[in-house]
DNA sequence: GCATGTATACTAACCAGTGAATATACTCAA
DNA sequence: TTGAGTATATTCACTGGTTAGTATACATGC
C-alpha cells in the first residue's frame, strides 16, 4: 500500500511552501488563500481539498518551521569555536548575518502569535508555543551538562535576549542590536559560569 | 482664533480613544474602521471626517501612546527604591504585574510593527522606530549621568531585555518571564557600575 | 449664506469557504 | 488482459459576507 502515494504529499507540501513564503513576507491576515493558492500553481478548491481552513494552513506553515529552526540554532552553537559564552554568542552573530538579508522580516513564530494575539486557543499559537519551549528545554540542558548551577533562570535570560532581538531587529532593520545581544548573553552566561561551574565539563 | 473649536477636538479623540481599545486588544488588520466608528458611537463617514485612512487612524493610535508610555516608565523609575541596578529592574517588575492582567497584549508598537511588516514606509511603523528610540535615549542618558561608561550598549541591551519579555510573555502568558528579564537587566547594570563608574554620583 | 461637522446610503473589490462535476489511477473480478 | 468500480485529486463557478472608502445631503452655528 501507498507506493505512488507520495506524489499527492509533494503537493501538500508544495503548498506549505508557498504559504510559507507568503505568510512570512506579508504576515497572516494580509495574505488570501487564493494568493497562496495561486502561488502554488494551483486552485483554492484543491488548497481546500488537502487544508481543512485557512487556520490549518497557518499551523501547518509554522509546524514545518519548528524542526529546521531549532536544527539550525543547534548546528550554529555547535560549528563555533570557543567556550561556552562565546558559542551562544555566535548564535546571535550568525543571526545578525541572516538579519542583514531584504527578505529577513523577523521571527515567524512571534510575528504570527502577535498577529494572532486576539485568538489565544489558535493552533499556530500553540505550535508557537512549543517551539519556544523547546529552544528553552535545550538551552537549559545545554547549561546543565555545563555544569551551570543556574541553569534555567539562564537559559531563560538568553531567550528573551533572542526574543528581544527578533522583535528590535525586526522594528529598527539594524542587525547590530543582535551583536549586542550576544554581547549581552556573553556576560550573562560567562558571570553563571563564575559563580557556579561544578569546573569539570572545561572540554578542550 | 479657536475659542470654541475643542468640542470637535473631543470627537477626534474619542475616535482615537475607541481605536485604541479595539487595535491594541484585537490589532490592525483584525478590526474595520467601522467596528471603530460603532465603538466611538458614530459614523464611519464622521471618522473619516477627522482621519484621512485608517493608515492615519493607526498611526494616531501609536501617537496618542508615545509619550504617556514614556512618562509611565520613567515614572517607575524615579519611584523605586534603591541604586541604579534596582532602579531598572523596579520598571520590569512593575511591568509584570501589569501583564498579568488578562486585557495585556504585549506592546502595541512592537505588535503593530510586526504585523505590518510588509509595509516599511508605513507611518505607524515610524511611531513605533521613534518610540522606542526615545526610549533607548533616556536609558542611555540615564546611565551616562549616573557615571556608567559603557551607557550606550548598556541601554541598548535593556531594551533588548524589555522588548523580548514584551513578545515572551504576550506569547506564553506567563509575567515571571518579565521578572527573570529584570533579573539580568540588575546583572548588566550592576557589572557595568563596577567595570566603570566614575564613581561619583552615588546620591541619597 | 458659509464653515464645520454628522449621517444615510452606496460602490467596487475582496475574502473564506462550498457544490457539483470531472479527471486520474489503482483494485479486483471475469 | 480487460473492464467495471472506487478512492484520490483537481477544477470551475459560485455564495454570502465584509471591507475601505465615497457621493450626496442635512444640520448647526457664525
Amino acid at each position: 500500500m501507498q507506493t505512488m502515494t507520495d506524489i499527492p504529499r509533494a503537493t501538500r507540501e508544495r503548498i506549505i511552501s508557498a504559504a510559507s513564503k507568503l505568510f512570512y513576507s506579508e504576515g497572516i491576515r494580509a495574505v488570501s488563500v487564493d494568493a497562496v493558492a495561486e502561488k502554488a500553481g494551483l486552485t483554492k478548491r484543491t488548497l481546500y481539498y488537502h487544508f481543512r481552513s485557512k487556520d490549518d494552513l497557518v499551523a501547518a506553515y509554522l509546524g514545518a518551521r519548528d524542526q529546521p529552526n531549532l536544527s539550525l540554532f543547534r548546528r550554529w552553537f555547535e560549528e563555533a569555536d570557543g567556550g561556552l559564552p562565546a558559542k551562544v554568542r555566535a548564535i546571535f552573530n550568525r543571526l545578525a548575518r541572516n538579519a542583514s538579508h531584504p527578505k529577513w522580516k523577523g521571527c515567524g513564530f512571534l510575528r504570527t502569535s502577535a498577529e494572532l494575539a486576539n485568538l489565544p486557543g489558535h493552533p499556530a499559537i500553540k505550535i508557537g508555543v512549543a517551539h519556544k519551549k523547546k529552544f528553552e528545554a535545550w538551552l537549559r540542558a545545554t547549561f546543565e551538562e555545563a555544569g551551570v548551577t543556574t541553569a534555567a533562570p539562564l537559559a531563560r535570560q538568553i531567550l528573551l535576549l533572542l526574543d528581544g532581538s527578533f522583535a528590535v531587529v525586526q522594528l529598527h532593520r539594524d542587525p547590530t542590536y543582535m551583536e549586542t545581544a550576544g554581547e549581552a548573553a556573553f556576560s550573562l552566561v560567562g558571570a553563571a559560569m563564575k559563580a557556579g561551574p561544578k569546573s569539570g565539563q572545561r572540554k578542550r
